[in-house]
DNA sequence: CCTGTTATGTATCGATTGCTACATATTTAG
DNA sequence: CTAAATATGTAGCAATCGATACATAACAGG
């Protein structure tokens, strides 16, 4: 039983607060990544010596993966378990692009999503913190097409919408939005973004939907440019 | 005058292809990331020693440049180009969009874009790396911006259309692309996030456009979940 | 007090990073 | 041929990486 969080009284006490090295970390990981986040610049940003990080928290690795579910159970990130609770689903995912918006552009933070942006690329060495965090935006992908489907039971938009497409479509706009964000987009841009994407919510959701012929101007003049 | 590129004829020729050792160098920066990708996988993967690829390429830095401006020249990435000739806004954009869909998801080859992708986390020693992809991608939005200016003007879409937003709209869905298919997106899946965002096409370049009331009931309800 | 337990600061560890010194090999110019 | 110029392979540079050994400090229980 390793005591990195259980405190049972004995021996000397910590000296330094946990969850606010935890959040100081957070943010060092959200503006440099997995990899590029020093343990250098993770102690000093901590105020802590290397021996005292690997005695709270274990690891690196296992330092990041605090600071991520951190980051999404705090307000810093946007709340995806209010896309399934909100009374539609239209609703739903309108406040969660407005709170990406809102949430990739706050004064004194790093810009964009730490689980979008925290570990793209698979090193090999951080081959397991790439997959969680992958596990993480799937598992999102997963939470949008679910509420759209129950929007499809019932009734609030046709059975015949594509709702993995529909899905897929927000997602990766929220997605991009995180790069715009790193890119310097403002906040005012993000939020023009989430309203064109619930904009488009007409156009995705009409009876026809996205699987219907409206795009005969678009993919069929592929010859020579 | 340094000899990385040009070709005296004078002393012991070049014992390898540079050409094609950059294209292998590209893949190993578009599958790892410019701080991802060490030395020693790239001059394996080069089939050359350390000395050589210096001697050629001059350094890590100016590598990663030359294999971002090869993969934006070949057919790795999409063509940006082509939106701005093509006939209409709306058929360069689709095919921007097809095309990105492709181009993500190459068999053999890494998924994404190498310059959405390739360094997104200033980590200091690759502030210049990364302040350059960020211009690769800042010069796709005004691109895009431009081509629908031009539109406007032509009458193609309403002058009322909010083209910064519109374009930033299409450049994060490009960008989303390539997280979703750095997570596993099929090319299905992909193209029908390109099509939706064109099904979108409508409603964001209609008349009232996306400045428009048609989100009365997204944004309105922002109250206690 | 003493013993056990845990945390802290110093001072590293071996491995890897991007990069290069150096001797040698292979070419052209004369 | 000799001399100059460029490329290559070996071997290793200083710096940094994540992670620890060790002695000491500060606590609880007895």
């Amino acid at each position: 039983m390793k005591p990195h969080d259980t405190r049972t009284g004995r021996g000397r006490p910590r000296a330094f607060d946990r969850a606010a090295a935890l959040a100081k970390a957070m943010d060092v990981f959200w503006a440099k990544g997995y990899e590029g986040a020093s343990l250098a610049e993770l102690t000093e940003a901590m105020g802590i010596n290397p021996p005292s990080l690997y005695a709270a928290f274990g690891s690196k690795e296992a330092l990041f993966l605090e600071a991520v579910q951190l980051y999404s159970v705090r307000e810093d990130g946007p709340d995806w378990d209010a896309v399934l609770e909100a009374p539609s689903a239209r609703a739903g995912i309108a406040r969660l692009l407005d709170e990406s918006a809102v949430a990739f552009t706050r004064r004194g933070k790093p810009r964009g999503c730490l689980i979008a942006l925290g570990a793209l690329h698979d090193t090999g060495a951080n081959a397991s913190v790439c997959a969680k965090l992958r596990a993480y935006r799937t598992g999102n992908l997963a939470k949008l097409r679910r509420r759209l489907e129950r929007a499809a039971t019932e009734g609030e938009i046709p059975r015949t919408v594509d709702c993995d497409a529909v899905a897929s479509f927000y997602l990766s706009i929220q997605h991009g939005m995180s790069i715009l964000a790193r890119d310097g987009a403002s906040r005012a841009t993000l939020l023009a973004v989430a309203r064109a994407a619930m904009d488009a919510w007409a156009c995705l959701t009409s009876p026809r939907g996205p699987e219907g012929d409206a795009r005969s101007e678009a993919s069929t003049k592929r010859g020579p440019v």
